[in-house]
DNA sequence: TTTAATTCGGACTGATTACTCTGCTTTTGT
DNA sequence: ACAAAAGCAGAGTAATCAGTCCGAATTAAA
């Protein structure tokens, strides 16, 4: 089945919600994410070491090690984490796949794609992690 | 890179138009289909007995075999190709990936998301393929 | 009736993605 | 100092996707 993020992707966006709703609980272990998620530790480790690399996620070792938000809940949007794992190429390349496909001479529906691919991009810019969070104010 | 659909829907949609443009030459061979798209001439040939099967392309063989539409371009939008493919995942499942969203329990963006992947929807269902005709009038 | 040109079916191979394993380093508590 | 608990790195494995190969069945023309 295709979907439209890859598992890699989705996970993070998992993990990164679960980091946000336990943000005052200092460093979660990345076997407790995935015991929370039903994933599996590994890979979501791995996963989160990608956005670690990226400035998002911050992770410390050692006995009370684990992971956390680098940055503020509502400074990160979900867009900041599709475009680490996955790129940009959804928002980019032809629907149709058409190799002569491109803004010079673009396919049928081309035309038409275009605002709903970036009305997609926006609403993913413009959702931030922090809406997911249940019943907090704004920051801690 | 992820993408909105496999490879294989994107080649099926690209000999889905190439047929309606040849429309008036009778059966198309797979081998001259596949050196004007430039694909392999293997896998397109696949590709168009899985519409074959589902009676979107008629096929026949021998000599002057080759392949064809089985309906009037009119009544043949791009989505009817893409749900043969690739099924109707994309414009299902939640775009996070999150196992607990769902229509009952939505998770934050799916409000957001699902006006835009039904305008996405509409917009490959009233997309026929004549429209990709370059420049006949009607059927013929 | 033979031959050439085609689709069709199934098995096969290669590439990419998804995930796992193992051992190492770091850090903290005792 | 030591042991336990964590992240990290790289190699390895499993599954799916993309694409190939080959031989059989079909059909039309010579």
């Amino acid at each position: 089945m295709t979907v439209l993020f890859s598992r890699k992707c989705e996970y993070a966006l998992q993990g990164i919600l679960y980091l946000a709703e336990k943000q005052d609980q200092g460093n979660i272990s990345a076997d407790q994410i995935a015991k929370d998620l039903s994933i599996s530790k590994d890979f979501i480790s791995k996963t989160l070491q990608s956005l670690v690399k990226e400035g998002i996620v911050l992770s410390s070792r050692g006995k009370t090690g684990g992971f956390a938000l680098a940055r503020a809940p509502e400074e990160l949007s979900l867009l900041d984490i599709i475009l680490v794992i996955d790129g940009n190429g959804v928002f980019e390349s032809c629907v149709l796949g058409l190799p002569t496909c491109g803004s010079d001479s673009p396919c049928s529906v081309h035309e038409q794609w275009g605002p709903l691919r970036e009305a997609s991009r926006q609403m993913l810019a413009n959702t931030t992690v922090a809406q997911f969070k249940p019943t907090n104010e704004t920051d801690k």
